[in-house]
DNA sequence: TAGCCGTGGCG
DNA sequence: TCGCCAAGGCT
């Protein structure tokens, strides 16, 4: 038995059926996969495209972000959901300014120190942008493993041990090609072995898959806790921090007060934003996404 | 470690 | 319709 059976099949599929996204082309760079890995965390590809093509326009490099207030990361970020992630990617490319001479580092735990930067997304980047052999366990990847290697039709609901020494175990000893391994079984999760519905037809390695040949068993565990959103303060902070990305510079606070009905709620929402250093109470009452300039009001 | 953190499209 | 889901990280 081979190290990892799935592999040649894996990559033959992905040599024919891998999309075409911007961050994956050869003169994509470091900077450019890093700040799509961080778009990519929770959110689908077709609403990262955009954003990341005005962010590489915009910030071509760690050096030009770091050089904005962390407001700007914020306030380009859109709507692409959970902003902490822009602060956070604004503060590692300072971080990647002042540590790393403004290039973002290749090695694994250099890249796993960096804020917003985790297990996963650090394994990104140094194999995709550095082709370091690395496990990129994600959750595409975990549910292709849980299905072709255990016969369970969904992973975990938090990565164990054995899952974790599973794709260790799988990651090609070629370093030419364990990267693209690693890519490879991602894209297949994604375009494939799909959480709701599974193309097993198309896939290259039905024959194997220990979770079809079983007859596709549904999940048996405890169900998925789904996530509510209207009424939280989830919704609430976006609606909040809607207003500020939307004005052009600070806001009265009863601009903020017009979005949400809930007195309650709406002041422990702006308090959580302002503790999470997403928005920023100003001396005159006002508030403004964090560091912006003070516009001259002098003229006029 | 389980809960929290946005947003929008799809089955 | 509405719950589920999408390249997680942090505490």
């Amino acid at each position: 038995m081979p190290r990892n059976p799935y592999a040649d099949p894996i990559l033959a599929w992905y040599a024919t059926n891998a999309r075409d996204l911007p961050w994956r082309r050869p003169d994509a760079s470091p900077w450019g996969v890093l700040v799509s890995e961080i778009m990519l965390q929770q959110t689908p590809v077709v609403r990262v495209l955009p954003i990341w093509e005005e962010w590489m326009t915009r910030w071509p490099t760690p050096a030009a972000l770091a050089a904005e207030p962390p407001g700007e990361a914020v306030r380009h970020w859109g709507r692409l959901g959970y902003p902490r992630r822009a602060l956070r990617l604004h503060a590692a490319a300072r971080a990647i300014v002042e540590r790393h001479g403004g290039e973002v580092p290749a090695e694994y735990a250099d890249l796993r120190a960096l804020p917003g930067i985790g297990d996963y997304t650090a394994a990104a980047v140094a194999s995709f942008a550095y082709g370091r052999r690395h496990a990129v366990l994600d959750t595409n990847v975990r549910r292709v493993l849980a299905r072709a290697a255990t016969g369970a039709e969904y992973p975990p609901n938090s990565l164990t041990v054995a899952e974790r020494k599973l794709a260790e175990s799988l990651v090609p000893l070629d370093p030419a090609v364990a990267p693209k391994w690693a890519v490879a079984v991602m894209e297949l999760g994604a375009l494939v072995c799909t959480a709701r519905s599974p193309r097993c037809a198309d896939c290259p390695i039905s024959a194997r898959c220990a979770w079809r040949l079983a007859g596709r068993p549904p999940h048996d565990g405890p169900a998925r806790r789904g996530q509510r959103y209207a009424g939280t303060d989830r919704q609430c902070r976006g609606r909040l921090l809607a207003v500020l990305r939307e004005a052009a510079g600070p806001v009265p606070k009863s601009a903020l007060d017009e979005v949400w009905a809930d007195a309650v709620q709406r002041e422990r929402a702006l308090d959580g934003l302002v503790a999470d250093g997403l928005v920023e109470p100003l001396p005159d009452g006002a508030y403004a996404l964090p560091g912006h300039t003070v516009a001259d009001a002098s003229t006029g």
